[in-house]
RNA sequence: GCGCGGUUAGCUCAGUUGGUAGAGCAACUCAUUUACACUGAGAAGGUCGGGGGUUCGAGCCCCUCACCGCGCACCA
């Protein structure tokens, strides 16, 4: 018996030579696998965030990933796990322009080619850096395959499905209202915001024969048009075109009547102006009516020169000195103080949206959400857990046009030029006096077409090997971000689904199940846990108790407890080797049937998706079963007289033991291989390529 | 406004097609060198949110109420 077994497992000194020995075998590439594999398994791993260190929910995902990768590299599948990195657009720029602002610059001092090249930098730093981690954690993912969302085959391919929307009339540029974010510059899709209640001040002003109700005065600079619904008896003596006069913020104006069924004639006063450039309902009815559009805020979020002499004032400075002269000409009616509604924030900084009307390159969605919702109710795809394929559904239902035009320049550039109003696409300048759109695509265009880029659509082996893929296995919190995209996308494309199956992993919480922050301090890094307790315990600890599409919460102590099962198995295997490794094929009877049927259940439970039960299982055989009865049994037994009795109990012990070696590599690669080195078996390959216990 | 969840042991959560309720942690009583102290044995703890229904039988299916949470949406 090595000698190792005579002290407690030590994971941190195992695993790292363990992931070695796996890389060094090449079996992570399916093209090396032994045997005959004619049926493939493919994962396209969710390419992290090249912008930081892992987190718990990366180590939930490579823990998800790997299981099912090893369990059907052990059935005999052609197994690819194609992992990448995600350049990850806006969210890698806001983290840099953060570093930047600690450090006093600015990206708005910056060239942009500077920037660029400082955020290329600073990303390739962290990617290399992850893969580092990805490999702590047990990834048995295929590294020559590897791919970065900037790389020049992506890139090719996004180009060439903009060109094809194009082409099918499915692409537009349109002077829209967008989610304009002041402090980031830069439009953002209604995925990119929030939510946030706020209770503010709603003014009533008097706004000739009318009074009006508002709560942003500050926007009313311009507002010539009062909007009432047709039908609303309190206004039925005013006609749409009407004209008056009245006084307003700076001065005389004239107004003209609107009648609109847009109106609630339950809110306010039933009777509003509109402000068509920064508010989308305003700008539906000004489209409505054929009304002119102004701008009154800047993209800074300043006051323009229409608001006079508040003009160059943010506008939130700007509200009270409005308001106050508004009181002093006697235009304010009253003040609500207690109107709460909801505002749009952005979803990193949370500012408040302004809306702006801007040129932006816009995707009719509904005619691609039509063919994935054939596709999701015709069970091409399916996605678990049952509630978020309706809550999937219910989004493509009311899908709407896609804004994937972004201001910044982290990204892929958008292959668009101009002349005037006329617009070309393509990568390079049609000709002198073409001027390159300076804008980059939404990073969710280009990952939504992550399945087919990565696998060389249209012609690469690996694409006619590979797809449709089997699984994604992603966070629940980017089901419509990127999973519905890439649904939309990919049989836009291939005319295939990227995937057969879609399981949604939740947000992995601290103990208390609050998120984790690094202002409450809360966050657990699993790179510190893995080497505190193993990378195994730290991956049983994520699976146990985890069911599909819901949020866990994580406790440092559980992963001890695992920790703990870990050492058991190892105590195990020293208790089988010092009483002599029997030979497993002579086993059999109720032990081995046992066993058996355990595998089944196993396995079925694997195939269903349920890796918490699994794993739960596989722990209970493991500790009460097969340690505390099994092996207890076994003592007299093993020391007793009866030498054929002895071989017999030998042969079941090693049957028992080197089957649940296999059931639970894919769940603790780690100690499972590390044991499997250490037995005198006759073979010199990997458990990890070893046959799975059941058919 | 539209849509989706949750409520099970002190805490955090599991519970596969309906068949006498499970885990981790915490707490309790013993054991003290045993393959394993990263241990073992034992005991304790829940009328499965309330009410109603279907069924021989409901944590699970149906209705209803209460509380908590989440997503989507152009309400000034």
């Amino acid at each position: 018996m090595p000698e190792k077994f005579l002290k407690p497992y030590n994971a941190s000194a195992a695993e790292a030579d363990i992931y070695k020995k796996w890389e060094e075998s090449g079996y992570f590439n399916p093209d090396n696998l032994p045997g005959e594999r004619s049926e493939p398994f493919t994962i396209i791993m969710p390419p992290p965030n090249a912008n930081g260190s892992l987190h718990a929910g990366h180590a939930l995902f490579v823990t998800i990933q790997d299981i099912m990768m090893r369990f059907e590299r052990m059935r005999s599948k052609k197994a690819l796990w194609l992992p990448g990195a995600d350049h990850a657009g806006f969210e890698t720029q806001v983290v840099y322009e953060r570093q930047l602002e600690k450090s006093g610059r600015s990206r708005f001092e910056m060239q942009p080619e500077d920037l660029y090249k400082e955020i290329m930098d600073f990303t390739l730093a962290n990617k290399s850096f992850m893969e580092g981690q990805l490999r702590q954690l047990g990834a048995s993912c295929d590294w020559s395959r590897e791919m970065f969302t900037l790389d020049e085959r992506v890139v090719k391919t996004v180009y060439s499905t903009f060109q094809k929307l194009h082409d099918d009339g499915l692409l537009y540029r349109g002077s829209r209202i967008v989610n304009w974010c002041p402090k980031h510059q830069t439009s953002l899709s209604n995925l990119e915001t929030e939510r946030e209640t706020r209770t503010d001040n709603f003014y009533y002003l008097k706004y000739g024969p009318f009074t009006i109700a508002t709560a942003r005065p500050e926007t009313k600079f311009g507002d010539k048009y009062v909007v009432m619904h047709p039908e609303d008896p309190r206004y039925a003596q005013y006609k749409a075109g009407d004209t008056f006069e009245l006084e307003w913020i700076n001065g005389p104006i004239t107004a003209t009547v609107v009648k609109d069924e847009a109106i609630d004639m339950e809110l306010g006063t039933g009777v509003m102006t509109i402000t068509p450039w920064h508010d989308q309902a305003d700008f539906d009815i000004a489209q409505r009516h054929n009304l002119p559009f102004d701008q009154v805020i800047d993209w800074r979020g300043k006051l323009l020169p229409v608001a006079g002499e508040f003009a160059g004032m943010n506008i939130k400075d700007a509200r009270a000195k409005i308001v106050e002269k508004l009181q002093e000409k006697g235009l304010v009616e009253k003040i609500d103080e207690k109107y709460t509604h909801e505002v749009p924030v952005c979803y990193k900084c949370s500012r408040e949206i302004e809306p702006q009307v801007r040129p932006q390159w816009f995707v009719k969605m509904q005619p691609l959400a039509a063919r994935a919702i054939t596709a999701i109710k015709n069970g091409e795809v399916k996605v678990l857990t049952e509630q978020h394929e309706k809550v999937l559904l219910h989004w493509l239902e009311n899908i709407q046009d896609w804004n994937i035009s972004r201001q910044i320049i982290w990204g892929i550039p958008i292959p668009a030029w101009s002349k005037g109003d006329e617009w070309k696409i393509g990568a390079d300048s049609p000709g002198d006096g073409w001027v390159r759109d300076p804008d980059t695509f939404d990073t969710w265009f280009s990952s939504g077409q992550w399945p087919f880029a990565t696998l060389q659509f249209p012609d690469g082996t690996d694409f006619k090997t590979y797809y449709p893929t089997t699984v994604m296995e992603t966070g629940a919190d980017i089901l419509f971000f990127w999973v519905a995209r890439m649904i939309m996308l990919g049989l836009y494309r291939t005319g295939e689904v990227p995937f057969k199956y879609v399981y949604l992993h939740g947000m992995v919480r601290d103990a208390k199940g609050q998120k984790m922050s690094k202002s409450k301090g809360n966050v657990i890094s699993p790179i510190d846990v893995s080497s505190q307790y193993g990378t195994d315990a730290l991956r049983m600890g994520l699976v146990v108790g985890n069911t599909p599409g819901t949020d866990m919460n994580l406790d440092p102590k559980k992963i001890e407890a695992y920790k703990k099962f870990a050492n058991k198995l190892w105590n195990i295997t020293r208790f089988v080797l010092e009483n002599g490794l029997g030979d497993h094929t002579q086993a059999g009877g109720a032990l081995v049937e046992e066993f058996d049927a355990l595998a089944q259940d196993v396995t079925h439970e694997m195939e269903l998706f349920h890796f918490h039960l699994a794993a739960e299982k596989l722990y209970h055989y493991v500790w009460d079963r097969f340690a505390s009865e099994i092996l207890e049994d076994s003592k007299t037994l093993l020391k007793g007289e009866d030498s054929a009795q002895k071989a017999a109990r030998q042969s079941e012990l090693a049957y028992i033991l080197r089957g649940t070696l296999k059931l639970l590599h894919p769940f603790m690669p780690f100690i499972t291989e590390e044991i499997w080195g250490s037995l005198p078996h006759n073979t010199q390959t990997l458990l990890m390529v070893e046959s799975w216990p059941t058919k």
